[in-house]
DNA sequence: GGCCCTCTTTAGGGCCTT
């Protein structure tokens, strides 16, 4: 059981920019008008924050492309420009799954301690050759962990080994993602565990949130992962935004009509930005619209912990449970 | 496929994800 333990500091008033907590909006934001310009993928050192040249091609559909640019909105309407770089080691041959990794999450909420430090936070979404996640694959996978800085982002092809059939919607072909250096899943996932091991604090907690995750995103990543003979590190946990979005819906005056990440993007006024269903185009939409959903929902990060979460091993049972009741 | 809603639960339809 979780303390239920609510930290009134994160609930700050309506229309303010932060609203998780005075940490992970601020530093996102503050990061954001700090980097004005967007950057090619040469390095540099910019206001201070020494970058680092990535060991492998880095062209924008090769693995991990390191530069993202995007236009945030906040909720004063202003509208700048970011750039992230993601640095992934490719050399990875180590898979570490640290389920020894200590997680006393209910104890540090116990002791009172800022749960937003403890928290690593990522908004991810991938696109696939389909629906069906026995018969589909990832083709890509986009990350963004909302504390921002340095290699805050993660964005990779995925090699399906299978013919690409719907090009129409995200504009992801076959040509794209089997040409060389473009990784299998199997190879990446250790990347990607990696990667996010990397942003992970010491004994802390790591929440990824997609839309329709619950439904889509969270069963093609165990499917895949499986197939791949791995597990999801069990303390990785999950949250959907279209349960927040069914919250919003549910507000009095509300005039939201739809769920989809689409109609939320046009509720709260956020430009589009990049191609939608490519996935860190739709990463950047739900970081924001997470952000406004979150402000007004009042949802702190253990209210969505204690609310919201869930494990890739609760998901599974779950199915499993259902199924065996049919 | 999973979730939610309802003219419901002994069920069905709509939405959302690619």
């Amino acid at each position: 059981m979780r303390a239920a333990v609510c930290f009134s500091h994160f609930q700050l008033p309506k229309c303010q920019i932060h609203t998780f907590s005075g940490s992970w909006w601020e530093k996102i934001h503050n990061f954001n008008k700090k980097r004005s310009n967007i950057y090619g993928l040469q390095g540099g050192n910019t206001n201070s924050r020494r970058w680092t040249q990535k060991s492998l091609s880095t062209n924008t559909e090769g693995i991990a492309k390191n530069i993202l640019s995007r236009k945030t909105t906040n909720i004063g309407q202003q509208i700048t420009d970011v750039t992230s770089f993601t640095h992934t080691n490719l050399n990875t041959t180590k898979i570490k799954i640290n389920e020894s990794k200590s997680i006393h999450l209910e104890q540090k909420i116990s002791e009172n301690k800022d749960l937003s430090k403890l928290v690593t936070i990522f908004v991810f979404d991938i696109e696939t050759t389909g629906f069906s996640r026995e018969n589909e694959r990832i083709i890509e996978i986009a990350l963004q962990d909302l504390s921002g800085g340095v290699n805050s982002t993660f964005e990779t092809l995925v090699n399906p080994d299978k013919i690409v059939t719907n090009p129409h919607i995200h504009g992801i072909s076959t040509y794209m993602v089997n040409r060389p250096g473009i990784p299998r899943m199997k190879d990446l996932i250790p990347i990607l565990i990696d990667y996010v091991e990397s942003r992970q604090k010491p004994g802390g907690q790591t929440l990824f949130i997609a839309h329709n995750g619950k439904a889509f995103d969270v069963p093609f990543l165990i499917s895949e992962f499986n197939r791949c003979s791995f597990e999801i590190p069990p303390d990785w946990e999950f949250a959907d935004t279209m349960t927040l979005a069914r919250e919003i819906m549910k507000v009095e005056g509300s005039k939201l009509s739809s769920k989809s990440l689409q109609a939320l993007r046009e509720y709260y006024g956020i430009p589009v930005i990049g191609k939608a269903h490519r996935a860190m185009a739709d990463v950047n939409v739900l970081a924001l619209v997470l952000q406004r959903m979150t402000c007004d929902l009042k949802l702190t990060v253990s209210g969505l912990l204690e609310n919201y979460a869930f494990t890739a091993s609760e998901l599974s049972n779950n199915s499993k449970k259902k199924k065996n009741s049919r």
